[in-house]
RNA sequence: GGUCCGGUAGCUCAGCUGGAUAGAGCAUCAGCCUUCUAAGCUGGGGGUCAUUGGUUCGAAUCCAAUCCGGAUCACCA
């Protein structure tokens, strides 16, 4: 239990001993950090039990004060300012919190079996190369699942493929029209981007022949509908569903190209799933559950045959799931995949990452699952982030206007090869470890550019201006962790001093203000960690790891390790960044982010 | 129109289960490398926390109304 929570026990257990006649709801007792012009180091508010109790200030404080001085063994003394109780801690307390700790580079919560999630992110369409929206998507899932499985959860990472639809025959109807034939092999482009450049064209003939209509005296809204190449989409739509063999072959073979080039992305972000859905496999299921929902009398019929939901009672509309011919809906499919997942891993959470423009969705898809009595209902988390946008607007695939994932990744490398250069201290690396390098540097930059804001916020992320490498980036925290690990190299990793040598030297070596505060915030990081994976929030960790790579960056500077005042000195801030390097390193893990130990 | 989300320094954002004088980064200005990595550190300037009202000992934080921006309310996925 970190400190902050132990300070909360022991006031409760103040307030309940002094005054026994009240019951006393623990969430009324409010611990913070004291403010730096005071001393102290956590601040019992006072105000609240004033109140309840109808005593003063003061006098509440001193019986509070005197009696965790008595019966606590944390604190040295305190202080009364205006309504706050500021505790100081004992310094016996932080180094054995120090020693204990220092070498501890696990802190990931006991694995708890039972306790199984589902994250379903990434989830890409079939007929378009990543772009930096769905990076934000797949940053997000694959730091939460880390996160939530750091708090001992069982985290199944899965991906559900939209492999399959009327987009997905429109790459393939433009490739069949215009590619004459060409493959990744034959053009030396990308899978994902081959597939991805006949969608545009897709759109680029399709407007031009709606285009035409309409000047040919057509109504717009008819000519889009009968533009030849649209036609041509729907028939393959039509023939892929009735399992036309040709169509099927054309489909598996543009799909692997897109498989293919989706895998050298996965491998160059360092992305990984558990389990890999395709909706071509699981679009049918919901309709299983459609007709036990009929059959239940939740859901009912119209005259021309279509099934629906009535959700006025909980202020929705009424929502179509099953069309007049029978045909799947987006959300037909989303309630059979819900159940399937749930069978598959008996899982108590699923965990969805999906853009905010889908909240509406995920509520009535949730809603629906309840009434249909699903068990996987209660346990449906849309994680629901805002879209990255570009300063002209939305990203659209079709329109060409995207900032591609994998040429924001190199542009990255680049930028970080280029700096790495220019700060003069590529010396004694060898080409590989140079690449290991710049990788590194370029991906965690962008990385953590993404998981830094929190996930409900909307980004606008203009082209024209290059991440930083300065600041709040996570070059910053490699730098810091380089230096720590600059520092080990020279002086050695301490190790566990014998009791004795500490016996004499603790109650006699008083701490200085920066080794306190880089030992209480290190001493904060399982509350962090907590905090992010309630909130399924990466944005915590990152604000976390950069203060203390702050802190750390300026205790460097204040006070020397190689030529601390004495051994035990040296010894003693050895252990701090030590322990340091090792938080470092553990939370940028958990975002996928690499540390290297020299750059 | 209904529902949901956002509005904090020139820019990008923390802080939001109410707590002390609202914090970072970028940009800007002034300093700091013969001393553990200057991708760093120290300091300055920069604020009507969208507006108004309410609750409270105390409001950026909670409530109400208003304004601005966005999303969504498809027999598209």
């Amino acid at each position: 239990m970190t400190l902050a929570n132990k300070i909360k026990d022991a006031a409760f257990d103040a307030l309940s001993n002094l005054y026994p006649e009240t019951t006393f709801d623990k969430s009324i007792i409010n611990v913070n950090e004291t403010k730096p012009e005071f001393t102290g180091n956590y601040t019992i508010v006072l105000f609240p039990f004033v109140k309840l109790l109808r005593q003063k200030p003061d006098v509440l404080g001193n019986s509070m004060g005197e009696y965790l001085l008595n019966n606590s063994d944390l604190f040295s003394r305190y202080d009364i300012v205006s309504g706050f109780l500021n505790m100081t801690l004992k310094e016996s307390i932080l180094y054995s919190y120090l020693l204990n700790n220092f070498c501890n580079s696990d802190f990931n919560k006991p694995y708890r079996a039972d306790d199984k999630v589902m994250v379903e992110y990434s989830s890409p369409n079939t007929n378009k190369p990543l772009h930096f929206g769905h990076l934000r998507n797949i940053f997000l899932g694959a730091a939460v699942s880390e996160i939530l499985r750091a708090d001992g959860k069982h985290v199944v990472k899965a991906n559900l493929i939209n492999d399959r639809g009327i987009h997905i025959c429109k790459s393939m109807i433009a490739w069949m029209h215009y590619a004459e034939g060409a493959t990744p092999q034959s053009s030396g482009i990308k899978g994902d981007h081959l597939v991805g450049d006949y969608y545009v064209k897709f759109n680029d003939v399709y407007k031009e022949q709606v285009a035409k209509m309409v000047a040919e005296g057509i109504e717009e809204k008819l000519a889009e509908k009968s533009a030849p190449i649209m036609q041509d989409a729907q028939d393959l739509l039509r023939k892929w569903e009735a399992g036309d063999e040709e169509v099927r072959h054309l489909w598996a073979t543009m799909n692997g190209w897109v498989y293919d080039g989706f895998d050298i992305s996965y491998k160059k972000l360092g992305i990984t799933f558990d389990k890999v859905y395709h909706e071509s496999e699981t679009y049918l299921l919901g309709k299983q559950l459609v007709e036990e929902g009929l059959s239940k009398g939740v859901l009912f019929k119209k005259e021309d045959g279509s099934v629906w939901i009535d959700l006025k009672e909980d202020g929705l509309d009424e929502k179509l799931l099953l069309r007049g011919d029978g045909t799947s809906v987006y959300i037909t499919q989303d309630l059979g995949t819900a159940r399937l997942k749930y069978n598959d891993f008996h899982i108590n959470q699923s965990v969805y990452v999906i853009a905010d423009e889908q909240n509406y969705h995920i509520q009535v898809l949730k809603l629906i699952l309840k009434k249909l009595g699903e068990p996987c209902a209660d346990g449906i988390y849309h994680l629901s982030y805002g879209m990255v946008e570009l300063p002209t607007g939305k990203m659209k695939s079709r329109e060409g206007t995207v900032v591609d994932a994998d040429d924001m990744v190199n542009e990255m490398i680049a930028l970080s090869k280029e700096q790495t250069e220019q700060s003069g201290k590529t010396e004694g690396f060898s080409e590989e470890e140079l690449s290991w390098l710049y990788e590194t540097i370029g991906l965690g930059a962008l990385k953590f550019y993404l998981l830094r804001v929190d996930p409900k916020k909307k980004m606008i992320f203009n082209p024209k201006d290059s991440i930083d490498l300065h600041g709040f980036t996570a070059t910053f925290i490699q730098y810091a962790h380089a230096r720590i690990c600059s520092i080990l190299r020279k002086e050695g990793i301490p190790t566990t001093p014998s009791s004795n040598l500490f016996a004499s030297f603790i109650p006699n070596q008083e701490l200085l203000k920066l080794e306190k505060e880089v030992i209480l915030l290190t001493e904060q990081y399982p509350d962090i960690l907590s905090a992010a994976s309630s909130e399924f929030n990466p944005s915590a960790v990152c604000n976390y790891a950069f203060t203390l790579a702050q802190l750390f960056n300026t205790f460097y500077d204040a006070h020397s390790i190689s030529k601390a005042e004495n051994e035990e000195k040296k010894q003693l801030r050895l252990m701090i960044v030590v322990h340091v390097a090792a938080i470092l390193r553990h939370s940028m893990g958990l975002l996928g982010i690499r540390m290297p130990e020299k750059m």
